[in-house]
DNA sequence: TGAGTTATTGTCGTCGTGACAATAACTTGT
DNA sequence: ACAAGTTATTGTCACGACGACAATAACTCA
């Protein structure tokens, strides 16, 4: 599609987009080992505008997909994931937010599960391709893929960010903000988790999330408390020293809370 | 547009639209007098689909339109109100949502104060028409509208919403859940009084939009507690009883919570 | 002047939370 | 086997927020 001038592509409705935020735990970086940090995938733009740079994985709106849909079919071309969690985070329209003609972009943000998004980059800003697979659980099979144009990134890093295509720098720190909004309330931690985890793993990753370390006593009451997390009998047992128990997390019945279409 | 079936405009680019879901507060109905109540505008729908019936204000978004100013303009062009608060509800975008083309909403909910608000209507059923002016302060210039197709209704009225166009019942449920828990949270209940307001007048805010009352003597002392609460030296003089402190707000500065474009 | 009503302050028990001590259980090294 | 080291888990305690409710203050109206 052309347009003969501004004027004239502004007159027309805008067009309709769907991108997604995806999280995964991991391993920080080399230096401190132990501790689990905040990682999304990004795709390199292959065409104008910002081509070359790294955005957010989506695209047009298809005339038949539901919004929700089309945000799961887009994070399971660009990762070959199922989303553990998929929430719609916010409708960007801004008149500036491309360049060339006016998109409304609306976006969600998922949680997947750390052994799923595939081992450890060496390097993020090298473009490192993920390799997805080594799922330790029965579940779909995953698919290994080896697109270089695809590639992980730790999400709190503002070097990486800033390099960003479009307004997409400041979605990701929308969708970080949200996402430590949420930990804080509720249960969406195990999310990031396996099926069965011990109550460490849980607090790593609220950790990871809220950037601070939290005292494992107080937060061990905390989470027994609230509702949904059922002690399997088994402990997790090859660590080098006192083994953990083992839980894993049963919905609670919906409390009221609407679910928007 | 015509479409020669429904493959072809499936097809297509979804359409984009803005909605808006505006609250005041009102004295509720005959009966108990004093109490407060949620009220909402609603326009009658001229043409199909469900002509005739209550719906939504809003309209298609256009190209030049920034998604926010778009539900302050047609909040404004259906009400001649200008909103205290304003913000995005969700992108609703399921494929049902109209039984003629796909539509895609992107919904804002608005809060609007009570004097501006006009007159309280006799009867909802009735379609009866607002009466806007009488605004005791000092700003923009109220507008007089008498267009039989707007009309306020009672926002917790189940009879009203189950008999709107669309989904507009669900997206007014989920709006008021929003604002639920909005007002329970920071300080937005000031937004639908006046410049200066009685404890008294804010709580009677929460519980309207709560829907449970709640004991004066502490929720005094929360209030006081939180930020941005500031009493002016003045008291609500002509009451029945002991004259009420008068308070207004001063906005504290913005605390670290992104706002997104 | 007193009754009635609302505004405002005071008191108190409960609960959630953070700081931190203490104990339990396991691995590793000698 | 034993000690040392580390993590898991339980206990204790002080503090602040919160709800229930009593008590006092201040005004209007009859």
């Amino acid at each position: 599609m052309e347009f003969a001038n501004v004027s004239e592509r502004m007159a027309l409705s805008p067009e309709l987009a769907v991108s997604t935020v995806i999280f995964a735990l991991r391993d920080a970086d080399v230096s401190d080992a132990g501790r689990k940090e905040l990682w999304l995938p990004l795709v390199r733009r292959t065409r104008e505008p910002f081509k070359g740079r790294w955005a957010l994985p989506g695209g047009p709106l298809g005339g038949t997909q539901a919004l929700q849909d089309a945000a799961a079919a887009n994070l399971r071309s660009t990762t070959g994931l199922v989303p553990r969690y998929l929430e719609q985070l916010y409708a960007f329209g801004g008149l500036d937010r491309s360049p060339s003609r006016r998109v409304v972009s609306i976006v969600y943000w998922a949680l997947v599960r750390e052994s799923d998004a595939g081992a450890h980059p060496a390097r993020p800003e090298a473009g490192t391709r993920p390799v997805t697979g080594a799922d330790g659980e029965p579940g779909p099979t995953s698919v290994l893929r080896e697109d270089p144009n695809v590639a992980w990134f730790a999400a709190g890093d503002e070097a990486v960010l800033d390099g960003l295509a479009f307004d997409h720098a400041d979605i990701v720190r929308y969708a970080l903000w949200r996402l430590r909004n949420k930990v804080a309330y509720g249960s969406i931690a195990h999310r990031l988790l396996g099926e069965r985890f011990t109550l460490a793993q849980v607090r790593e990753v609220y950790e990871a999330v809220l950037g601070r370390s939290l005292d494992p006593a107080n937060f061990r009451r905390q989470l027994l408390a609230s509702p949904g997390i059922v002690e399997t009998g088994e402990f997790l047992q090859g660590g080098k020293h006192r083994p953990p128990r083992l839980y894993r997390y049963v919905e609670p019945e919906p409390a009221g809370i609407p679910d928007p279409g």
